[in-house]
DNA sequence: TATGGGGCTTCCCATGATGTCAAGGTCAAG
DNA sequence: CTTGACCTTGACATCATGGGAAGCCCCATA
């Protein structure tokens, strides 16, 4: 039985996340000492572990909590498993991608940039829009 | 001039957020009609398609703040343009970069990952410690 | 002119995951 | 008994955005 300090040291997971996670049921509530101190046992603590490396591979909680939930269940199917997971993989390329083309966009206009002491600038230029740059209030 | 609705969608910015960037001091205060209600001229809504443009390419507001004070400043260098740009790309290769590293371990797991009826699983396996599984109570 | 619909106002709450800070109780060692 | 480390709860901050409620305003149409 170890107190919330060393179930986080010995799990990874932060105090405050601990009381966090039980807040938000994605926990359930633990043993308490007299004076209303958490007490954890190993199977909690393993638990927490299992939470820290799904987070650290980027599983947003509602998906963790899933995961969990497959996790003690004997009669799951891995398939099952493998749909959040490649639904997850989605996500992270979706996002990968988008980033990308932000990166794509950007390296060019700065490569464009002078970067010097001119205040000329093809990166404000694009962001107050270029094609259309400051147009002398066309009257609409 | 337009009121809030007109600017939001001349600029793409939703009318919420344009009175957010307000409240926050990205934008300044507007001129009111009598019975209170925004009024934006063609400087304003350029200002706005600045912002969207700058959040399109995920700079963070604070340091759209920044660019906006920049592309105003006629005395800028487009160093300091460059700079902001550079660190930003930087920020986002980071975050790709992890990412792809989260993708690389998911979708080896997901390889190995039988997506069957079976209750086998290495990805499971993988988050509750493979290496590590369980550990029956080692007396610490 | 009355009424309705749509737009505007402000304010509060929620998201997702985490952190910081504060005020107070507790425990163990000295 | 004091001190310091640890625990408790709760509020607030981050970052950018959305949703919704309550209420006022404006215009068009019947």
């Amino acid at each position: 039985m170890r107190t919330i300090g060393e179930a986080a040291r010995a799990s990874g997971v932060s105090a405050k996340m601990i009381r966090h996670y039980e807040s938000i049921g994605l926990l359930p509530k633990v043993q308490r000492t007299g004076a209303g101190y958490r007490l954890y046992d190993e199977n909690e603590v393993h638990a927490l572990r299992f939470i820290h490396r799904a987070r650290s591979l980027g599983f947003p909680l509602e998906t963790i909590r899933q995961l969990l939930a497959l996790w003690r269940d004997r009669r799951r199917s891995s398939a099952t498993v493998k749909k959040l997971a490649t639904a997850h993989v989605a996500d992270l390329e979706a996002k990968i991608a988008e980033m990308q083309s932000m990166v794509k966009t950007l390296k060019h206009l700065a490569h464009h940039c002078h970067g010097d002491d001119r205040p000329d600038c093809p990166i404000l230029e694009d962001l107050a829009g270029s094609d259309e740059a400051v147009p002398r209030q066309r009257s609409a």
